[in-house]
Order: C-alpha cells, then sequence, then structure tokens
DNA sequence: TGTACATCAGTGAACGCGCGTTCACTGATGTAC
DNA sequence: TGTACATCAGTGAACGCGCGTTCACTGATGTAC
C-alpha cells in the first residue's frame, strides 16, 4: 500500500493560515486531494464540494474554477480510485514469483489480481466504496480522468489479462473464457462488499485475508 | 415475486385528502409501508422522515409518536426488506422437485437459494441494497423486527440449511464446510451488486440470469 | 344511557444544519509596449 | 527596465433546498362513574 499511499498523500493542501498569497497556487489539485482524503474518510457520500474547499482553505465557490459541479469532483475522485485499486493488483502481480510453469503462473497472477483486489478494500474501504459503488449515476466514460495504474491498465483490463493467461497455458478452455472474468470479480467483489461494507464485517472481518485465499481456491477449482 | 407484491404493496396509506378524521387510524404501519416504497425506489438513503410522513399524509414530526428516528425506521424498513429475500430463497426451495436423489437434491437447494437472491436483487433493487448495504450503522440485533420469511428462517439461515444438505448428502466433505456459505453467499452477492448498482449494469445486466447461472456452476464444482 | 375527563395521536411552527450553486466583486499575476 | 493593463483565480454574501428534531398545543377517543 506505500505506493498508494505516496501517490495519495502528499498533499498539497494549504490551510487558510498557511496560504500567504491571494492566489492559491494548486487548487485543482489541492481540491482532488482533499476530495479523495473525504472519500477515503466516508466513501462517495462523503464527498462534498464544500468540506473540499474548507480543507483547501478556500472560498466554497472557488471550487468552481475547477470542477464545473460537485459530480465532476466526485468523477475525479472516483477515477483516482480506481487507479488505486490497479496499483495494488500490480503490486501483487510483481510478487508473483516468475519461474513457475505457464499453468501455475496463469493460476498465480489471477490470484493476484484477485488479492490486491480484497487488500484494497480491507486497506482502503473508503476508496473502494467510491470507485465501484454508486457508479450508476456515474457512467459517463472521461477520458479525463485515467483509471489505469502504473502499467497503463486499469483493473478490470487487469484481470481480463489474468484469466486470459489461464486460457493461454491451457488450464482453462478457450469455450468458458467468455464472461469469465465477470464470474471471478464477482466472488471477489462480494466478499469484499459484505465485509466491508456489509453484514460480515464483525464475523468475518478478523479472518478476512483466510477467506479472501479460500474463496480464491473456490474460483480457481470452479472456472 | 408476487407474494412480495402482496406482502409488501397492500398499502393502508391514506393521503391528506382521503384522511376524514383526526386520528390516522394506523400511522405506523403506514410509515413503515411508505419507507418500504421509499427504499424500493432509492435505496436506503432514500428512506427519510419527513418524506414519509408526507406521503402518510401527516405532519412530519407525528412520526416520532411511533419511530425514535429516522435510523429507527430505516432498521425496520431493512428488516422487512430481508424478509423479502427470505420469501424469494423459499419460492425458489418451493419449486425444486421433490424428487431427485439426495446428493441432486442438496445441489438443487443450493441453487435454488442463490437463484432467489439474484432474482430478488434484479427485481427490487433498492430494497436488496437497503437489505445488505451499509449496514455498519445498523448492526444492532432487533427482535422486534423480524428479518424471516414464512418459514421462519431468515436468508442467512435458509443459506446455511442448503450448504448443510450438501454435507448430509455427501456432496461436500464435511471438513470444508466451516465457512463455506460465506464464499457461496460472497459470489452471488458481487454479481449481483455489480450488476444491480455497479459498473456492470449496463454490460451484463441484459444476460443476468445466463451469468447467475454460470456463477451458481462455479460455487457448485468450487465448493 | 349519559356525561366528565384522562389519554395520547397528530398539529403548527420553528430551530439549526450542511449542502450545491449563483452573483457581482477584487486584487495578484504576467504580458505588451 | 519600467509602467499600463487585461486576465482570471479566489472572495463575500446570499439563495433555496430538504433534512432531523423539538416545543407547546389541540382535539378525537374511550373509559369511569
Amino acid at each position: 500500500m506505500d505506493g498508494v499511499h505516496i501517490a495519495l498523500f502528499m498533499s498539497v493542501t494549504t490551510t487558510p493560515s498557511a496560504r500567504k498569497t491571494y492566489r492559491h497556487g494548486d487548487l485543482r489539485r489541492a481540491l482532488l486531494e482533499a476530495g479523495i482524503a473525504l472519500a477515503r474518510e466516508g466513501g462517495p457520500a462523503a464527498v462534498t464540494l464544500r468540506e473540499a474547499t474548507r480543507r483547501a482553505g478556500v472560498a466554497p465557490n472557488a471550487a468552481y474554477r475547477h470542477f464545473a459541479s460537485q459530480q465532476a469532483l466526485l468523477v475525479a475522485v472516483r477515477a483516482t480510485a480506481l487507479s488505486a485499486v490497479a496499483k495494488s493488483m500490480e503490486d501483487e502481480l510483481a510478487a508473483v514469483p516468475p519461474k513457475l510453469s505457464p499453468a501455475d503462473r496463469a493460476r498465480a497472477c489471477v490470484r493476484a489480481v484477485g488479492t490486491g483486489y480484497l487488500r484494497f478494500a480491507k486497506a482502503e474501504t473508503g476508496l473502494f466504496r467510491t470507485a465501484f459503488a454508486l457508479s450508476h449515476k456515474l457512467i459517463q466514460a472521461t477520458p479525463e480522468w485515467p483509471t489505469a495504474g502504473p502499467s497503463g491498465r486499469n483493473p478490470y483490463e487487469l484481470l481480463c489479462g489474468a484469466v486470459d493467461q489461464l486460457v493461454q497455458a491451457g488450464v482453462m478452455p478457450a469455450a468458458k473464457r467468455p464472461g469469465a472474468e465477470i464470474l471471478a470479480w464477482s466472488a471477489v467483489h462480494g466478499l469484499a462488499m459484505l465485509v466491508v461494507d456489509g453484514p460480515l464485517a464483525a464475523p468475518v472481518g478478523p479472518h478476512f485475508e483466510m477467506f479472501g485465499q479460500r474463496l480464491l481456491d473456490m474460483v480457481e477449482k470452479g472456472l
């Protein structure tokens, strides 16, 4: 998660007292980072223009120089959250031992993608919820705000890539490939939601890692 | 879903003009049903005391004769939603052919529970989200508001019962039983959330039923 | 059977809150001459 | 190098909204006599 920390929390946010000049300097960025912090703390509903401007040490309406509306800020925050998910997946992928057989390697990559997803959900609950929940109101594709990780691929593309490897390595018959990523994603997403934001937080939370691995076992066998 | 309709929508809600007497008659029930209607339409965030009283044709503060707070109403609505989920599962269970072998019957029951869950998520999106999302703020057990379906068992109990059958029928080794219901629930819940409230609504929504069955295949094999 | 009265469900008005958003403005910045 | 000026980022004040919640009240109901 260190990469996420560096990417997300090197804030240039200035407090009212800290700002000496009339101009802020980099308000657009400060608002985005305040928005990310709000999403971390309270999920998507906490991303408000007023609180973001408050944290940036700026009048509420100053935000409109940089974002057309509250929803525009939320879209930007959401994109950042998605790219942090991608980063978390890539960190796990990078830890896959290189000397495995193609079949084992493919399986390990699928697990890595799932593990990265689950780790992120647990470590950054608010951002996770911002990335994936309530998106029915934010469906617009926004090339302006990239959702990819350092490798240039977004979470969905990373997952598809891993599942593709299963086919290439002969672990999965090509006939079962179409839509298989949906099934894998569903399983992992469900566990994340139930534990992170739902009724299983108390009973399962402490054994999240173990259930995560068992779930990935199930996906591996079941796919 | 007919049972759900009967249970949920036989409203006694009165409009302002329809009410002749000073007393409402059954405001508690009218508020609960207004709350359910709001949850159906807009999910948990839409369940507000002011709108519920408005629909019941009553002053906003009248609600406090029957519910201690907005959250108390939400807890009651959520319980109703959970018991509607149970009902949907039971409807599917009732349709399982009785003449199967124990093993096939156990498998069919697990599928039925999952199918009932998914059908409900698709047909009653708002209630589904109310039942399962955001419950971290509503963790209190409330015996006052039952969450069971007609059979007296709530969704979680129905799921556990079905998975238990797998063990009894020899389909699943007893050693794998503990926590298995979590894995099954996760898979089904994830698909529901992604399609119903998330980024897969557009691409997967039209083929929801098919993906649901494929997901249940995966769970069956993987468990 | 008729009347006094206690109960308590619903009223009317108001509170403070935080939100998104708009308006006319002001003053620091950087460029053209 | 110095000065006039256009630009436009941030200000201050205000709007309307819907929300939860509290207060003192009023009047229909049903019971005790």
